[in-house]
DNA sequence: AGCTAAATCCCCCTTTTTGGGGGATATAAT
DNA sequence: ATTATATCCCCCAAAAAGGGGGATTTAGCT
């Protein structure tokens, strides 16, 4: 077949799923939509990235649980091999662990599993004009991954001296930035110390970043 | 008017905006459902502090440039105030710097101001149930903020070494971490400052966070 | 087979940084 | 009036960082 060059293309789609019965469901969903086209299905990642090039998917619905390669491991690999691919992450867990390695793997949305047909085509629909599609879960996860703790033991000052300290900077260059003594610097790092009970600049950064203080 | 426990309760919502016609839009807009109640709409911050713990909103609509107090300052001081509070952020802005710190700030959603009215109901509705409603733009940067550099001019190896150090590692805690000696460690970060064209921690970890390498 | 990139380890050296100890002072908030 | 916060000062020893020079092994590619 031949389209006019306005004739608006179809969006081809592969699924990944390793259950035969949900693939099938999502792959008859998908094509109820004219503008869909699923390209290929596949029950692992492994079978996808070999056929990737072939099928040069502009939207690949995962999911993470695979036999073989884990999803997580598939996104990276594939979004090296396709950057352009958008990954839509299908999948039963809200781990914030997991949630965040996909996200950090390539991933451009993750719906879970539960959601209804309406939401796996809305989000097909939203990740094609460029957004993120998240269950509401999901994306209350990651915007909470941005806030920090509100009830820190850190004065502010103390707070804007571990963030730098943080950056890999010395003493001496924290003092610079602030305007400040080095000496002042010292002793402010000799109070967080004490308020996190560490007696190290890594066992501090990493709490800090555990109890999100910075 | 008494309500029976088993009646679903009215959502008090609050306004921050200081443009008249979209302030009282919206509360217009908003009152037409009748599980929301509009207690209070404000022209600026301040005003809506000074009212906040008699108006115990759930929800505030906010924009971010107002007069007086900027917005995201606002979302700091009412979250410190109001943990509990969700903060939904109604701005023309897409500016990635100011999309974070309103999130860093506490916002629970962020929705650019050309959304139709339907998409703040949306937004409203989503933020009650626990998500966090965001504009496809903003939903994508968000997302995207969480991925690496795929053309990264290190090694794996390399960029593993630079996360630690990035952590505030020392190079023996580095090599204890990586199972291998000290010296190794040494040579891998003389490489990867040689790449980076650096000749500091502080500058390499800065380098890398620009640039998307960690 | 030869080349290259990557990862590993070794020595030299000096300078800087860190962490722990002991303080003091001024200001602002409660 | 007391406390918290932020500022600055000294001493000291150990650790870390950075720069220079190497070497070896393995894996992948041509």
């Amino acid at each position: 077949m031949t389209n006019s060059s306005t004739t608006t293309r179809e969006t081809k789609i592969t699924i990944v799923e390793d259950n035969d019965v949900v693939r099938d469901g999502f792959a008859l969903l998908i094509s109820s939509v004219s503008q869909h086209r699923v390209v290929n299905t596949y029950e692992s990642c492994e079978d996808a990235i070999k056929n990737l090039f072939h099928d040069r998917p502009e939207i690949i619905l995962m999911d993470l649980e695979l036999p073989g390669m884990h999803g997580v491991e598939g996104i990276r690999k594939i979004k090296k091999m396709l950057p352009d691919v958008n990954i839509l992450v299908i999948s039963v867990h809200t781990n914030s662990e997991l949630v965040f390695q996909a996200l950090c793997a390539g991933a451009s949305g993750y719906i879970t599993k539960n959601a209804g047909h309406s939401k796996i085509l809305d989000a097909i629909t939203e990740v094609k004009k460029g957004g993120a599609p998240m269950s509401s879960q999901i994306a209350r996860m990651v915007v909470q991954s941005f806030q920090k703790n509100t009830n820190s033991p850190l004065t502010s000052r103390e707070t804007e001296v571990l963030e730098l300290l943080a950056k890999g900077k010395s003493y001496s260059a924290i003092a610079n930035d602030l305007f400040v003594h080095k000496e002042t610097i010292k002793s402010h790092i000799k109070n967080i110390y004490g308020k996190l009970q560490v007696n190290s600049k890594a066992d501090a950064i990493e709490k800090a970043i555990k109890q999100r203080l910075i």
